[in-house]
Order: structure tokens, then C-alpha cells, then sequence
DNA sequence: TCTGGGGTCCTAGGACCC
DNA sequence: TCTGGGGTCCTAGGACCC
């Protein structure tokens, strides 16, 4: 038989990669505990964006109030969010890695690579060496035969490591491990499981399917029945992303007690969307209000405008409409406003492009 | 300890129509 | 007078990811 060369799917993860690109400016820190959040000031109401492995050895996690943080790690280096500079080496290594491959961009630090080769090893090799011969950041590479079991894959490569899952070590690898170890089964997903006796990922492989499609819905029970084999898809889209919606959101260091403060929060979030989605020149065909109330209690509000809209002072005021339904009585701690964009939705729903953050 | 800001997608259920 | 079964559109809310 003339086969040709295998197809796999490669997750690169830049490791540690904000902390790694702080380091690169502040070689001082190297080896030191770094962490990265809010505006660098640790009596803000904020979260790590990432900490160094220095830093994460004393249990600092991403996400992590940065009071707590620092609180815990009194020494670490604390520094500000610079998201323009993340942005720019982020493009650096995708740049870096589309010479080498197909390449699905998943987020700022990480990527599918779909290649065809007899040896992955060798090339996630390469694929190590050349992204840090270019930008001199370190990453980790997981080997698959699905982009799920890639994804999982890299986990155990990191860092500086590589992995490789497919079918034939998966439930040696996976099979004893809780469900939540997989991509995309949370909290509360797992608690609810649990309640169908499935704590494991060979016990949620399983699991009937019907019985998963009765607890979770005809998409999410296919899902998840496939995800305890490590099943879904495996081809790697290139295709540039678009944005389904774009939001701003604030979080109050003082929660806001009068309407008037909220009001005038919502418009200037409103126009700060309608500003940074005008370039785009598509049209908004919904509005979306996220408030969380003090202590920690967060609705949505949401309609449709009666016609899509390219003028600014529509948004505005449909994001001020929803005001209206919100609590009069209750502090605002934050509050969000997102502006949906119109889609070319081009045939059958279930064949559209993947979009990143989700498979 | 007290929880950011940016996203995506799915499900349930009400309203309305035939 | 009380009522089926199916479809579509819309909103609210939930869950997850980086």
C-alpha cells in the first residue's frame, strides 16, 4: 500500500507566556517570582493574569484575586497588563508557526498545527526549536490524532516538553482521571455527572449516550459521550477568525449605588464598543447589558434592535433601554456591554467554521 | 481569599402562528 | 368550550475557555 504520511494534530502552548514575555524586557526577573495583573497594584480589585513558575511553586494561579496573590507570594515582582505588547509577540509566533504548518490560532499563547508526517516527535521538535530561535519564548507541544486529545496532550508535555495521545493510550493516560481534566467540562458540569455515578473519564465513556442526551441536550450529551474516548474533530481551519460580538467591561472599585451612576457608566462603555467595532464596518443587530451585582451575582440582559444598525447613537441607546431592567436597589460592581455582530451565515449551520475558544 | 476582561456556544421556555 | 401538534422567533440564563 502507497500511504502516505500520517495526519496528526499539533497544540503548541507558549509556557508561562506572559511572565516569559516580561522577562524577555526585564531580564532581571529571570528565575524570579513574577506576577502579571490588573494594573500592577495590589489594593485593586483585579486578578492574575499569569505568574511565573517561581511564582506558581508557592501556588499563585491565574484568576486569583491580586491581593490574595500577593499576599501569598509577599516577594514576587508585581507588573502591570500590557496587552499591546503580549499582542505583538503573540503575532511573532503564529507568524512563526504558518511557516511551519496550517495553523488555527486558539488564543494570544496557543495554537493548532495540522501537519502530515511519519514522525511527529521530530517535528514538534522543530517546531519547538524554530519558535524559540524566533522569538525566544519556550513552549510546550501536544501530539493527537483528534484536537482534543492534542489539547489534553500538551499538558503533559509542559513545559518545555512534548506528549503524544491518540487512541491507543488514552485510557491508560485518561481513564482513572475526573472528567473536569477534560477540555471543556467545568465545575458545574462535573458536579452534574456525578449525580449519573460518572467521575472518571473511562466512566463517562461509558456512560450511555442516550442518557447523556437526555441530562445535557441533543449537542452538548454528543459531546461529552465523545469526549470520554477523546473523539471530536481533527481538522485544522486556517481560515481568520471574526468576532460574533464585541464587549467592554468594567469592574468598580467603588460599586455604583445610584441609577444615574450606572446610567452614565453604560453609556460610556456603549461608545467605547460603538468606537472600537465602527472600523469594522459591520452592522449591530443585538445589544447585550452584563451587570454583577455586589456581592457576586451577575445577570444578562439582551434584545434585538428592530433593525441593524450602523449609527452609534442606536447602540447607545439600546444598551441605555436595558437599564431600565436592571435593580434599581442593588450595588453594581460591574457591568458590561456587548454589541452582537451581524454573521454571513453561509449554509448549513452544523458545517460552519470552528470558532477558537471552543472546538 | 474573594473573585478581570474578552470571548463562544447551547438549552429552556414563552409568545405567537397555522 | 376546551383544546393538539408543530414550527419559528426571541429572551434569559448557563457553562466553558484563555
Amino acid at each position: 500500500m502507497a500511504d502516505g504520511p500520517r495526519p496528526w494534530v499539533l497544540h503548541v502552548d507558549l509556557d508561562e507566556f506572559i511572565a516569559a514575555v516580561e522577562v524577555l524586557r526585564h531580564p532581571e526577573l529571570a528565575g524570579r517570582q513574577v506576577i502579571v495583573g490588573g494594573r500592577g497594584d495590589p489594593t485593586e480589585r483585579a486578578v492574575v493574569a499569569t505568574a511565573s513558575y517561581a511564582a506558581r511553586e508557592l501556588g499563585i494561579r491565574s484568576g486569583m484575586p491580586l491581593r490574595v496573590a500577593v499576599r501569598k507570594a509577599p516577594r514576587a515582582v508585581l507588573l502591570p497588563v500590557d496587552h499591546p505588547a503580549y499582542e505583538e509577540a503573540s503575532e511573532q509566533v503564529m507568524a512563526t508557526l504558518r511557516e511551519l504548518a496550517v495553523v488555527e490560532v486558539l488564543g494570544w499563547d496557543e495554537a493548532f498545527l495540522g501537519v502530515s508526517t511519519d514522525d511527529p516527535e521530530s517535528f514538534a521538535l522543530r517546531v519547538r526549536e524554530t519558535v524559540l530561535a524566533a522569538t525566544r519564548l519556550h513552549c510546550s507541544v501536544g501530539i493527537g490524532d483528534t484536537k482534543v486529545r492534542a489539547k489534553i496532550a500538551t499538558g503533559f508535555g509542559k513545559p518545555r516538553g512534548m506528549f503524544r495521545l491518540t487512541a491507543e493510550n488514552w485510557f491508560p493516560v485518561m481513564g482513572e482521571r475526573p472528567v473536569i481534566d477534560l477540555w471543556g467540562v467545568g465545575p458545574k458540569v462535573s458536579r452534574r455527572l456525578e449525580g449519573h455515578g460518572i467521575r472518571t473519564v473511562a466512566e463517562l465513556a461509558a456512560a450511555p449516550r442516550e442518557e447523556l442526551v437526555a441530562e445535557f441536550g441533543p449537542r452538548m450529551g454528543a459531546w461529552y459521550a465523545d469526549l470520554g474516548h477523546g473523539l471530536g474533530p481533527t481538522v485544522v481551519d486556517d481560515s481568520p477568525w471574526i468576532a460574533r460580538g464585541r464587549s467592554r467591561e468594567t469592574t468598580f472599585q467603588q460599586n455604583l449605588t445610584t441609577p444615574d451612576q450606572v446610567r452614565e457608566a453604560v453609556r460610556e462603555l456603549a461608545e467605547r464598543v460603538v468606537e472600537d467595532t465602527a472600523a469594522e464596518g459591520r452592522p449591530v443587530f443585538r445589544v447585550g447589558l452584563k451587570v454583577r451585582y455586589a456581592p457576586f451575582q451577575t445577570f444578562l440582559r439582551s434584545h434585538k434592535l428592530p433593525a441593524p444598525t450602523r449609527r452609534p447613537e442606536d447602540v447607545v441607546q439600546a444598551a441605555l433601554d436595558l437599564v431600565d431592567r436592571l435593580d434599581p436597589e442593588r450595588e453594581v460592581r460591574l457591568l458590561g456591554v456587548r454589541a452582537e455582530l451581524v454573521m454571513p451565515e453561509e449554509g448549513d449551520p452544523a458545517e460552519r467554521t470552528p470558532v477558537r475558544g471552543r472546538l
